[in-house]
Order: structure tokens, then sequence, then C-alpha cells
DNA sequence: TAGATTGTTAATCGATTAACAATC
DNA sequence: TAGATTGTTAATCGATTAACAATC
């Protein structure tokens, strides 16, 4: 786990001058490619590569060498001229920047197929997220025993979540249940203090502005490929 | 499903006229909404609504109506004005755009959690996907009975990829296998003759450029959360 | 006709790109 | 110093927004 390794090199931001040091405002776009990065670089590292140059880092993540430079700008000056960036130190101020050198307490809610693959995916446990609770409504259920970033987590009736955020400071939700049950899901942790919900439920979901919602739907991008497909095959074969 | 519903109303784009008759190129920021509107619209006709406001669209859909009336604008004008959008006839423009009138058979490889909550996706089969195949690695999974889309289908061996692919005239292909399975499976895809994958392993896969690809993350929309969430509890907490 | 709502226009905004000066 | 590569600038491109003429 490379994400803790500190700078190691000195004086990269505007300590106390007073010039605005801008901070904040990062775009959206760029930020939907941070991820992207991130994932890119921690396999770098575990490859023990020490620095790559935005054109290598650019080419394997996808994008253009200028768009990941104006990106990384947004960050700092993390690199370094004529040598490029050193790969541990950039996948630490990247994950700082989305927030994963902080520990996340999420609880999963609906323990089917796609909750156990939720639990079990290993992209969670690797950049922070620490699913602390697995909770459904079929007593049935209730008590299996499911590894979630290689620790055992007992699956809890529903009646525990309100306690299990309580106590174990969770902030963030993810619904893996049926579309019916979504909505009252979303209001019971709405309710118990959770201020951000990952949504994987065909509904959509209504809860107060401060809340940060964001839905999963598993066949948009079924659909956006379809389009590219048929585009493919050419448009005559539909007009017909 | 009230996609086969036909026009019903005349004369909507320019049939024998010399002038440029535009087509193609719809931007892909609208694309990507067209399966929202879609969604909602279908969920209208559910209940029976007749017809919707741009105004009353667009909010359900959660974007302004001045965006939803450019992105319908890029398909054609198939509103009345003073009156609004008839449901069934928009609701099939959509999905003929989007090409979710016509049949499009896909194998799932991969049938661990993943593979089994997306083959009981709900959202797969009520959009003109239909899964022909569930194709696994594991002999203890061959021969289990999934239901998927309302079908009884059965896990076959991964032998029988390229014999079912051929058969069915498949051309999109989902991998929901382990990362180290996911690039052989697509080489075997490809091979096969699909020109459209839909990645759920978390692996950077590569194929031809006249391949279409793309991968879903199930935790970058939980690291954007995440993002979201540090700011709101104040950049201070994270810098000191 | 009066009221309502679309489809389009023009202005604004944000993101991408190419080029290059700064600098290791 | 010479070569390499960043960080930034300015130009371009595409998307969003607000307003309104067209028209049902």
């Amino acid at each position: 786990m490379p994400l803790t390794g500190g700078p190691g090199r000195g004086g990269h931001a505007a300590p106390g001058t007073g010039a605005p040091v801008r901070r904040r405002g990062i775009p959206d776009a760029t930020v939907a490619r941070l991820p992207v990065y991130h994932r890119v670089l921690t396999s770098l590292a575990e490859r023990r590569v020490g620095v790559v140059s935005s054109d290598e880092l650019a080419r394997a993540s996808g994008v253009t060498s200028a768009k990941l430079r104006k990106d990384l700008s947004h960050l700092g000056s993390y690199g370094t001229r004529g040598v490029g960036y050193d790969v541990e130190y950039l996948v630490y101020q990247i994950a700082r920047e989305l927030g994963l050198t902080q520990d996340w307490p999420v609880v999963i809610v609906g323990v089917g197929n796609l909750g156990h693959a939720l639990a079990g995916y290993g992209g969670f446990a690797s950049r922070g997220f620490r699913v602390v609770g697995l909770l459904d409504a079929d007593p049935v259920r209730i008590g299996e025993v499911v590894v979630a970033g290689g620790e055992p987590v007992v699956v809890r009736p529903l009646a525990d979540l309100e306690a299990l955020v309580a106590e174990c400071g969770v902030t963030i939700g993810v619904i893996a249940t049926p579309a019916a049950a979504a909505q009252p899901v979303c209001d019971r942790l709405v309710g118990a203090g959770v201020t951000s919900i990952l949504n994987f439920a065909p509904a959509v979901l209504v809860a107060p502005p401060e809340i940060g919602i964001r839905k999963v739907d598993l066949a948009v991008e079924l659909q956006i490929l379809a389009f590219h497909e048929q585009r493919k095959l050419g448009p005559a074969a539909v007009t017909a």
C-alpha cells in the first residue's frame, strides 16, 4: 500500500506568501479523470516504476499528454521539468486530493448478487473504502459472513442501520437493493446521518439537496455501446 | 412494452428535399443523456401519461428544460408547440436513435456475483438486450440455470464462446471475470467476431481500434463521492 | 384570439488542444 | 551546455444557458 508515502521533496506550494493560493475549484472533468490516473499510477508503483513522463502516463491512461498536464496542474506543480513525475509522490498527491488518504467507512444495504459483488470488489478496499456494514431486510440472509476487503463482515438486519452509522461514523451509504426498497432505504440512511449515497438500484432517489447522490445505471453504458454499434453497422439498415 | 408503437403523426423529417438533412453527429453529451430521458419516459408511459412538456420531463430527468429541448432537437422535431411531447412517440424515437428497437444478443463472460447480478438486471431485457449466453471457465459453474430477462439460460463452458457468437450473431460481449482473465477473454471475443465490449473487470483492455470498448469501474463513482464529501467537511481538516 | 410551449438563435461558459517559455 | 519535459498561455472547440420568435 504505497499511499502512505510522504512527499520526500520540498517546497511545492506557496506557504506563507500573501498571494492567492488558488485552491478549490478543480474542474469536474478533471476530477472525473483523477481516479483513472490514480489507478494507472498505482499499478506503475506496484511494478516498481519510479518516474513517469506525462507522455507515458497519458498514453497508459488513454488521454493526451496536454490534457494530463493540464489536469495535474490544477492540483499543483508536482512534476520536475526535464524529468517527469515521481510515481509514489504523485499517487499520494492524487489520493490526497480525492480524499483517499482518509478512512471512509461505508455501509452496503442489500446483499444480493450485486451487494456481494460490491463487497468483494477489490477496488474498494485498495482505495481506502472500508465496508463496516452489510445490511439486508431478508431474514434468511442475516448472519452470513462475507469477506469484504480481506475482512469477514457479518450480514446484519436493516434494524441495525442507525446504530451502525452512529457507531462507525459512516458518511457514505451504498444502495444495492431492488428498486422498490431503494427510496425507503435512502430515507433511513439520510435520517441516520449519512451525507453521501451511491445508488445502484434502478430507481431515481429524492433526498435533501445537501445530500450527495450518485446513481450508477449498469445498463447505460450498454446503451451507449449499442448506439455506436448501430452507427458502425450503417444507419441505412435502421431507417429501412 | 410500448417500444414498438409507431409514429402516429406525419411528416417530421425532410423527405425528398435536396436540402442537407443534417443527420449523424449527435453530440456525445446528448447521447449520454438519452438513456436517462428514455428511462423516465418509459416510466411515464407505464403510468399511462400521454403527453409531457419539456419542463416536466426535464425536472423528472434532473436537467434544465433548455438543455432537454436542445438535446431533443438533435433528434428531430418530435414535439408540438403549445402542447408538449407525445410520450409513446418520443420514447420510440429515442429508442430508435439509441438502437434499442433492434434486438441485441449479448453474451456475459464470467458468472460470479457480478455476472449473476448483470444477468438478473431488469434494465437489460427491458431495453432490448437479450442474454443469449452465460459463459464461465470454472467447471463447477457449468450447467447452472440462471434466469436472465425472464428466460432460463444455462451456464456454458468458455469453449462454447466462438460457436455461440457465430450462431446467435452476437456483436456485444460483457466481461465480468476477475482481472487476470479479462484480456484473454477480450481477445477471444474479438477473435469470435464481437465488435463491442463492455468491461466490468478491473483491468484495462487492449483491442484493435475498430472495437468499441467501454469500461465500468464500480469504484470510480465512490471516489468522486468521497471527493465531494471531503470538500463538504472542509478542506482544513485535510491540510492539517 | 389568447395562452402555452416548442425549436432555434446568440451569448456565455467551460474544456480541449497546440505551442512554447521556463527550467531541471 | 544540450536535451528533455513540465507548467502555462492563448486559440479553438463544444456544451450550456437564456431568451424569444414560431406555431400549435
